[in-house]
DNA sequence: TAACTGTACTACATAAACTAATACGGTTAG
DNA sequence: CTAACCGTATTAGTTTATGTAGTACAGTTA
């Protein structure tokens, strides 16, 4: 199912995070399909179960899976996948964006101000 | 002159270009003023020049301070309204990833964690 | 209850980051 | 021109972070 290399420079759990992210990416995996247990794969794979778990995990946060204790990990739903992996890589952005900006002196009450605005044109001020 | 933390968490020459990066964008050190060189500054902190002198390059890589081999290491000329100008694109910036962050599910309680967290960092802990 | 599932905790090896010791090369006052 | 300043490159040692593995715990289902 997959080629690892395992004496990359590049994480096992990384290579493996790219790898499933294509695949969901192209539809190889559909919606809500079961990935390998953590233990399969990593038999599969010879090597540790923490390892494949890093990369689930890793994958969760991304929004491309979703896990359940006991049942196993699933494909995510393709909208909310993207939204989450989006959100994430924003994040990033925003962090450093807000980090030069407060450092060039803007206020903490100026970005909450901004968020009041925003928030009001994008729902219509709700919540 | 400086108050470091040598048992903090951050770096020692980290600290210490947050000092002086808010110590030149206020102005207490104005443009082409010398900065103490690596020994001096060194000596006084009692810590390694080339401590000194990390921080002094990475000052010099963002564009803070210039140094020329012999002589010493200079504050470099900062145009405020450079700086104006860079917030402001940052704003703009700021908004659109903002505005897309907060459509996708990003709450204004994340922003603001974000940038305490953000603050914290900056400023080191300091009051 | 047995055989699956994900997950938490710990430990260990390795890689990266930080700081220090030393030496080298440019500038300038005397 | 040399002594006393400057920044800088190289190297090494120490600490910290990262990646992987071993083991044990906890939920699910037939």
């Amino acid at each position: 199912m997959f080629e690892l290399d395992l004496r990359s420079r590049e994480p096992i759990y990384q290579q493996l995070v790219n790898k499933f992210k294509t695949l969901i990416i192209n539809q190889v995996l559909a919606t809500d399909e079961k990935l390998p247990s953590v233990r399969t794969l990593a038999q599969q794979l010879t090597i540790n179960p923490n390892t494949i778990q890093k990369a689930y995990r890793e994958l969760e946060v991304q929004g491309y899976i979703y896990s359940i204790k006991g049942k196993g990990s699933f494909v995510a739903p393709i909208i909310e996948q993207e939204n989450q992996a989006t959100l994430t890589t924003l994040k990033e952005e925003l962090k450093k964006l807000l980090s030069e900006a407060i450092f060039l002196g803007l206020t903490k009450q100026e970005v909450i101000k901004m968020i009041d605005q925003i928030i009001v044109e994008v729902e219509g001020g709700e919540k």
